[in-house]
This record gives structure tokens, C-alpha cells and sequence, in this order.
DNA sequence: GTTTTGAGGTAACTGCCGTTATGGTATTTG
DNA sequence: CAAATACCATAACGGCAGTTACCTCAAAAC
């Protein structure tokens, strides 16, 4: 009983790719190419497949043969099928709050493009995002991740509609946080439907949803 | 070469059980026991496994042994997993939409008793239902089912509103139809945010939010 | 009693998935 | 040049899925 020793003590995971930075460039090896910028690529594509494909339906695979490399690749940039999907999620995050900050004047024009955004690019981003919202439900690490983005962009959404009040453009009978929380269900509702029925969001009747969105918080004294 | 009689043409799939309806009686075998009834529970079941593990989730092999059965069983009722989650979609509109029609009165108090529903049987009408609608996106026939029974929900709302704002309870200044959007796609939202933030649906919160909601629709000349 | 039929259990077949191990190649450092 | 290393392809493994074929058993009709 001299054998016993074909264990192969799991040998470390070869590359050390963990985050979305450098693989820390202290080796001697190859230029290591431009690492980030492959990853990101790899997450756009990821993002594409999980819009068309849905959560479960994204499978490395896919990925793989719609970046035009293999699995291989895949595996190198991330360790897993997890750790893929919360960049693809933490990076839709990423590109929202940029996109929050970005906007500094009024409601309408804020809506406005935020729509027109979600329409670009065959609103990959939207799908993608929807998709990975049903499976935040099922999967703890993402819930968290959910609570802490949505808590901070309704905190956002509520200080400058805060400001809008004390300016008189919104309606104060209602508190801000309030209103933060029906506006923010009410543009989930339409992230819910427009992949449904797109033909619900053309320009005209985008537009006639905007407006009277707009009338719902305004100050109940303005024209008319 | 006599020998090329292996092929056993197909034989007929062996149930007769394509609709709820009762396996037509003509017969003579056992007493069909409550056909309708067995297939029922095994779509609450069904109901609760999408609810927690999600479309994909859901295997037939799971609702199986949920329900104390075999696939065999479940295969007998249902001739697809398609078949059976086509089977929990229309059910549940169907109850959504006899929950509508039994509430005649108001907007809050018909809000009120729909949260208190969903929230109740551990809600899982509610998250399946959630389920669902992400899974709808990716399937051309769900995609319509949901197309039609939105858009006779949004329907009825709109009628419902516009009989009110006849009476002077809803503000006028919006159309009835937009308004009906509004409100639904507000639902919809906080049927998204349900599952994820469950504590911000606590008894005194969603009362808030419910009275703010009545808040943003009534006329502008009302109190204060 | 015999046959028919409703009801459902058992298990095999095929296919896709995530994971992991291994091997190969190009490039940089020494 | 040689060694080390970043990058990636290939392939195998185990698991679980939907589907399907087959078998069993009880009850009703004859």
C-alpha cells in the first residue's frame, strides 16, 4: 500500500486574474497584452447573450463562440460563471450611476435621454439588466449587490427631487423620498414592458408618457 | 435480409389530455378520478417551485418530487414543460383578472387588498409571476400571451379611471389611458422590487406608498 | 372473467452545462 | 539561447435536463 499519492495538491489556479486590474505585471512573460480591455470585451459580449438568451440561457459556450474565441478564454478572464456575470452586473451599475451623474438638469430631459439610451444599441443593456434582476431573486450575492445600487440611486433620485421641491418645479405634498420610490416603479415597470411590447415605447406615445409623468409631480398650482 | 421491422411507428402519444378539461369519459376504464383537480395542484406546485428556483429551475424531475410523484405523472398531465408553464401563466392572469373584477370599489382600498394578496401564501403567485414575465421576453409565445392579457388589464383599469374621473375622484388633466399606464407600470415596478427588498414593503411603508399613490391621482383642487 | 383504459412509475437516451486538467504558443527577461 | 510566463485551445468528466419508450396496476365495462 506504497501508493497513495496520485493527489495532485490542486495546483494553485494558474493565472491570477481576479479583479478587473493588471495581472500585476511583475512577471517576465508575455506583453500582457491590454488584459482590461479584453475583459470588457468579453463582458459586452456577455451582456448581448444574456439579453437575448436570458440568465441560464448564457452559457460559456455562447459567450465563447460570440466573442470568437473558446471557453478557454473565457475561463481565463473569469474564474467562473459567477464571477462573469456580477462584472456584468456591476458594470451595468457602473455605466447607470454615470449615467445619473451625467444628467444635472430637469426631470423630463433627464427621462428623455435616459430612454433614448435604453432604445441604443438594441437596449442590450436594458434586456441584459432586466434579465439579471429576475435572478437577483434567486441568488443572494446578487440581491445584495441590487439592494445596496437601488438604494443608492433612489437616495440620488430623492435629494434632487429634494431640490426640485424647494425650488417649486415638483410638488412638496408629497415627501421626496415618496415620490423617489413611485418614480423609480414606475420606470421599472416600463423596463419590465418595453422588451414585451416595444411597440408600446415609439417616439409619439414615448412622448405623451414622458409629458404626463411630468404633470403627475408637478405643483398642482402650475397652468392649466 | 428479411429483417427491418424495428421501427415501431411512433404510436400515438398515449394520453389524451391536451386541455384542463375532463379526458372525455367515453371510455371504460377507471373512474378518471378528478382529472382536472390532480392537474390543478400540480400547477399550485409548479407555481411554487418557478416562485423559488425560477423558469429554469424548475424542472419537471423537481415539481415531481414536490408534489410527491414522478415525472411520469407530471408527463401525463402536462405533455411538455411548455405545456405546463403555459399552463401557470394563464392561470395566474386568470386569477389576476377575477381579483380585478371582484374589486368594484376604489383604487386604495383595490390596491390595498391586491398587496395584502400577494403578499400572502408566501406570495408566490407574485414571484412566479415574476418569473414569468423575464422568461416572456425570451419566448415568442409567452411574449403574446402577456401582450394580450396586459393590455386588457390596462384596459379595464382605464375604463375603471375614466368612470372616475367622471365622478371627480381622479384628476382629469391625464388622460385616462396614460394614467392607467402609469399606475400599472408603478405596480408592475414594485412587483420587481418585491422579492429583492422585502422590508420595503413592510405594513406602515406600504401604506405610505399607498396614500401617496391616491395622493398623485386625485384632483388637484382636493384638500390642503 | 376478460378486456379496455385511466393513471403513473422506471429508466434509458441524448444533449448541454460548468468545471477542470492539460497542452501548446508566443513573448519577454535573464 | 533558455526559462518563465501570459494567453488560449482542446478535451474530458460528472451532472442534470427534457423527452420518450415501456411496464405495471386498478377499476370499470362487457
Amino acid at each position: 500500500m506504497a501508493a497513495r499519492n496520485n493527489l495532485k495538491l490542486k495546483s494553485a489556479p494558474r493565472s491570477p486574474n481576479i479583479p478587473g486590474e493588471m495581472p500585476a505585471k511583475r512577471g517576465r512573460g508575455r506583453p500582457a497584452g491590454d488584459h482590461a480591455a479584453k475583459r470588457a470585451e468579453l463582458v459586452k459580449v456577455a451582456i448581448a447573450v444574456v439579453a437575448q438568451e436570458g440568465f441560464s440561457g448564457a452559457s460559456l459556450r455562447k459567450v465563447a463562440q460570440r466573442a470568437g474565441c473558446t471557453t478557454g478564454a473565457v475561463t481565463y478572464y473569469f474564474e467562473n460563471k459567477e464571477a462573469m456575470v456580477l462584472a456584468i452586473v456591476e458594470g451595468l451599475w457602473d455605466e447607470w450611476d454615470s449615467y445619473l451623474a451625467a444628467t444635472e438638469d430637469d426631470l423630463k430631459s433627464g427621462f428623455e435621454r435616459f430612454l433614448n439610451w435604453a432604445k441604443a444599441d438594441e437596449s442590450d443593456p436594458w434586456l441584459a439588466g432586466f434579465q439579471l434582476i429576475a435572478h437577483a431573486r434567486l441568488d443572494p450575492a446578487f440581491a445584495t449587490i441590487y439592494q445596496r445600487r437601488y438604494a443608492h440611486y433612489r437616495k440620488t433620485l430623492a435629494t434632487r427631487l429634494a431640490k426640485e421641491q424647494r425650488r417649486g418645479k415638483i410638488r412638496s405634498d408629497i415627501p421626496a423620498d415618496l415620490l423617489a420610490d413611485q418614480l423609480c416603479a414606475m420606470a421599472d415597470g416600463w423596463m419590465i414592458m418595453f422588451p414585451i411590447e416595444p411597440e408600446r415605447f415609439e417616439a409619439e406615445r414615448m412622448k405623451a408618457l414622458l409629458d404626463a409623468m411630468v404633470v403627475l409631480v408637478s405643483p398642482r398650482d402650475d397652468k392649466l
